[in-house]
DNA sequence: TGGATCTGGCAAGACGTCCTGCCACAATTG
DNA sequence: CAATTGTGGCAGGACGTCTTGCCAGATCCA
C-alpha cells in the first residue's frame, strides 16, 4: 500500500494535491454561484470532472469543502491587501484606499468570491469562528496602521471603540459590496472604492480623535 | 367541502389562522436557533404540536415558511421603529437614537430575531428581493428624516451617496448587532446603542454636508 | 341520538443523497 | 511482456425527507 508510483511524471502526492485543488475549484464555482445549500458530493465531483470516490480522499464531509473554499478566498484576499498596503505611499488615506481598492477589485472581479466571502459563511455555524478570526485580522491591520500613524499609545487606548468601529466598517463594506454585485447599488466601481475609503477614513479619524 | 363549522367556539378560518400562526412561531424557534438549513416539515409540525398534514394547509414549501418568518420579524421591527421615531423629540440625533435603540432592543431581547433578520435571509435567494425592499424602506426612512431636518431639496440631492451610505450603515448595524449577540463584541447594550447612534449621525451629517 | 365534520396518528411510496464496493481498463515498472 | 498500481464508471443498500392517503376517535349540529 505504501508503494507510490509516478504517473504522467507526477508523484502520487502531487496527483492527490491536484485532485484536491480541482475539488476546491469546483467548490468555488458551485458555492459561489448556487450556494452551499446546493452543494452535493456528486455535483462537486462532476464539476471537477473527477470520480466520486476521490471526494473522500480529500474531504470527510461537504462542510470541509466549504471551509477549504472560504480559506482559499481569504488567503487570496489577505495577500492582495497586504501587498497593496505595502505598495501604497506612507499616508493614512492612501494606505486605506489601497487596501479597500485591492479588496473590492479582487472580490468584484469574481462575484463568486464576494458570495463566498460575505454571504455563504454567515449561515454556516462552522465558519463563525473563522469569520471572527478574519474580523480580528482586520482589526489588527487597522490597529497596526493606527500604531504607525498615531503612535502606540493611541492605538492601545482605542480599545473597544476600535473593535466596534472595525466591525461596523467591515459590515458596511460587506453590505455595500454585495449590494453592488447584486446590482442594487448603481454606481461605478471607482465610486464604490472612493466612497468606501471616505467613510473608512471618516470613522477611523473620529474614533482616534475621540479617545 | 364548503361547509365550515365552529369548533371550540372558533370558526374554521380562525382555526386555520391559529394553526398557521403556530407554524410561524415554530418556524421562528427553529430558524432562529438552528437555522433554515435544519428546517424540516416534520420538525416544524412537531415543534408546533400540529399534525404534518396541516403544514400543506398553510404552506406549499419550507421556503414559504422562511418568507413568513422573515416578514413576521420585519413587521415587528418596522412597527417598533416607526413608533419610536414618532415618540422621540424633534431633533436629528434624538430621532436616530430612538430608532436605533428600538431596533437593537427588539432584536437583542430575542436573539432568534437577530438571526432571522440578518443571518438566515442572506443565503436564501428568495429573500434577496425582500432584503432589498427592507433596505429601501430604511433609506426612505432616513430620507424622510433628512427631508424634515434639511429640507426636501437636500434630501433629493443626496442621491446615490445616500443609497451608498444607507447600505453601509445598515451593514454596520447588522454586523455589530450579530457580533454582539454572538458575544464577540464585549460592551454593554447601552454602549452598543450609543456608538451605533454616534456613527450613524457622523455618517449622515457627512453625507448631507458634502452634497 | 345520529350524521357530518374536524383532528391526530401513522404508513408507505417516491425521491435525492450518501457512501462503499466491485470491476474493467489504462499506465507504469522491472 | 507480465505484474502491479492508478483510474473511471457504476450499482446498490442505507438513510432522511417529502407528500399523500387512510382510519379511528373526538366534536359539533340538527
Amino acid at each position: 500500500m505504501a508503494s507510490s508510483r509516478a504517473y504522467g511524471g507526477v508523484s502520487a502526492e502531487q496527483r492527490r494535491a491536484h485532485r484536491r485543488a480541482a475539488l476546491v475549484a469546483a467548490g468555488v464555482e458551485i458555492i459561489g454561484t448556487q450556494g452551499y445549500a446546493r452543494l452535493t458530493v456528486g455535483g462537486l465531483c462532476s464539476q471537477a470532472a473527477l470520480n466520486e470516490r476521490y471526494f473522500y480522499e480529500s474531504f470527510a464531509s461537504s462542510e470541509e469543502v466549504l471551509l477549504a473554499v472560504f480559506d482559499e478566498v481569504m488567503a487570496e484576499l489577505t495577500t492582495a491587501i497586504v501587498a497593496a498596503i505595502a505598495a501604497a505611499p506612507d499616508e493614512t488615506r492612501a494606505k486605506a484606499r489601497a487596501a479597500i481598492a485591492a479588496a473590492i477589485e479582487l472580490l468584484t472581479d469574481d462575484p463568486r468570491k464576494t458570495r463566498i466571502a460575505f454571504v455563504e459563511p454567515l449561515a454556516a455555524p462552522a465558519l463563525n469562528s473563522r469569520r471572527a478570526d478574519v474580523g480580528r485580522s482586520f482589526v489588527a491591520l487597522i490597529v497596526a496602521q493606527a500604531h504607525q500613524f498615531y503612535g502606540p499609545e493611541t492605538a492601545l487606548r482605542i480599545g473597544s471603540w476600535g473593535d466596534f468601529a472595525a466591525a461596523h466598517l467591515l459590515g458596511g463594506l460587506a453590505e455595500t459590496m454585495t449590494a453592488w454585485v447584486r446590482g442594487d447599488l448603481v454606481i461605478s466601481r471607482e465610486e464604490l472604492i472612493e466612497r468606501s475609503t471616505e467613510l473608512f477614513v471618516l470613522v477611523a479619524d473620529h474614533v482616534v480623535g475621540s479617545v
